[in-house]
DNA sequence: CTGAAAGCGCTAACAT
DNA sequence: ATGTTAGCGCTTTCAG
């Protein structure tokens, strides 16, 4: 059996109110007296029950991180950035994947409701906001990542308007492109809504338009793009440059105009949204826009324990609720460069 | 503040003890009283707190988890397999990658040491035996998954041999191919090993030789492909096809090949490992051999589950304690299909 | 079938 | 500076 805390107050031949002391470096312990304590945690390789400890302090040094069941990389560079945030705070990470079961069984709850945690990150998941407030209310500080519920919950965001704004001017002002189109994501998302708002505006600034069939409709996936495209490929005039609204998509869309027996640039450039591992590797090689995942997933975990230690403090509630992250273009052949 | 047992016992009219059986299902419990005890629970939206249970039961219904520190979506799988099997048994899953630094810190260890999780999963990690033995000594079940330390401890794997075969018949059988190169991964890692065995196997069942100088140095990451793939194009006699140990530096090698004035798989093919996402889009589409990563994690998890709930039960010990799990060739045209 | 009570291993007052 | 003790919320004997 493991050594308990009586064990090394019995062989350091002290209360275990002291040994106590000594592990949370309480109080002022004698010199001598901590350091018998500590030969004797040695000696018996003690480390403390973290379940005992949580119960009796009412903390329990992990942090519950939610993230969608869709299979994204994307998600796991945020998973690693909590991971790494928590780990060096000594924190461990408690993981729930969103069931894919109707939003009545909303299982990742249990993590809050059952003191699993001290706070959670919930990312990109489907979640109404009375579900956060609900875990707010229960003293579990919240924080989201690529997920706005506009209410006053720390929140980390990609730049997407940012982000979209500068690969809409590269389009338009620096390729002169005039009639470019744009491949949807899944349309209630935030970040799909922010980039084509970018790229309405440069547009207009430009004096340009985007016309209503230049906007169709993707969901992210897979395929999803190929379809789009195919779409835009029957229009009477062709668009000169696509925007999809991810690098998936804008992968896709490559391979339906090579297949239509045009070619990405020359006829129609290309550019997407995310920079996956595999924008670099197509041929031509995809301009998009960087996403700083691993650090959304940093700075939310830190922004979590933040909230932790500073809890009941009146200041904390100072920090800003709402963080834009920046993104910036990569700028690869598929555009025209 | 959250309910608690007290606070449903009072309010059903019956002790804790009673709760605590129609929690648990334990003993019988008389259908009326059952109900009522059912009744506060729901009106008190009453969650039994995990960590008293854990404390008083020695049992904490989470799983630990140890993945590498390298950010590769392969293990990102694992991760998800894991995490389904356990949420389908209503176990959480506690994360842990292991740091990058020195041995001695091994801080994952703290996971069982701290009496947080039930079982662990380790998967892809460097660890030495006796690590896992000191775990296993404690009675905390140990799974491995991609990690072959040769003890006594299930141990869930790619079958790398067999998918190395099936690949390397393609090749030399099929195709005809006579001058078979083969770019290595990281040498200590058994996958690697195999995968040349059967190579090499494969080919002197066919009377061809695997030259010394057809043996070229990866290590698995990006980069290191195309230069061993540099060194292979500086040979007198070319190799006719490549075997790279996975797809990352398979693509790589495809690559140098076409900077080298070479066509794929015309002049030289080129095959890979792995099936990453990436393998379909480059081009020609990479044929590989598909790693079943989720059902490793999926097993894994169901595994160290299906040893929690027989410990102690001697037959638990019938199972076998490695298993290797199917790879199969994916055929694309990079191999000249 | 149910209640009472003794822990599980620790923290955090409260004493001294 | 250190010891004592009452919980933390639950499971699990042991009585009845």
């Amino acid at each position: 059996m493991a050594a308990t805390i009586f064990d090394v107050a019995k062989r350091a031949g002290v209360s275990i109110g002291t040994v106590s002391r000594v592990i949370n470096n309480r109080d002022r312990v004698h010199p001598e007296t901590r350091e018998r304590v500590l030969q004797a945690i040695r000696d018996l390789d003690y480390h403390a029950n973290a379940l005992a400890r949580g119960l009796a302090s009412q903390q329990t040094a992990t942090l519950g991180l939610v993230i969608p069941q869709v299979n994204d990389p994307f998600f796991f560079q945020v998973v690693r950035g909590v991971e790494e945030a928590a780990s060096a705070a000594n924190y461990s990470l408690l993981i729930a994947s969103q069931s894919r079961l109707p939003a009545s069984e909303r299982r990742y709850l249990h993590l809050f409701r059952r003191g699993h945690v001290d706070a959670m990150v919930l990312a990109s998941i489907e979640v109404h906001a009375h579900e956060v407030q609900e875990i707010v209310e229960q003293g579990i500080p919240v924080v989201l990542v690529q997920l706005d519920i506009g209410r006053n919950i720390p929140t980390f965001l990609a730049d997407n308007y940012g982000g979209g704004r500068a690969m809409a001017e590269h389009l338009v002002v620096e390729h002169q492109y005039r009639r470019v189109a744009y491949i949807t994501g899944t349309d209630h998302t935030p970040d799909n809504r922010e980039r084509l708002r970018a790229l309405r505006d440069v547009l207009h600034e430009n004096g340009l338009d985007l016309p209503g069939e230049y906007v169709v409709e993707g969901d992210y996936l897979r395929d999803s793009g190929y379809r789009a495209m195919q779409r835009l490929l029957e229009l009477p005039t062709l668009p000169d440059a696509v925007f999809a609204a991810n690098d998936q998509m804008a992968i896709d869309a490559m391979m339906a105009i090579r297949e239509h027996g045009l070619s990405v640039p020359d006829d129609i450039a290309v550019v997407g949204f995310d920079d996956l591992p595999l924008a670099s590797y197509v041929s031509p090689p995809l301009t998009t826009v960087h996403q700083p995942v691993y650090e959304l997933g940093w700075h939310a975990g830190q922004m979590a324990l933040e909230i932790i230690h500073t809890q009941g403090d009146r200041s904390a509630l100072a920090a800003p609720n709402k963080l834009l992250l920046p993104t910036s273009p990569v700028i690869r052949r598929s555009c025209g460069c």
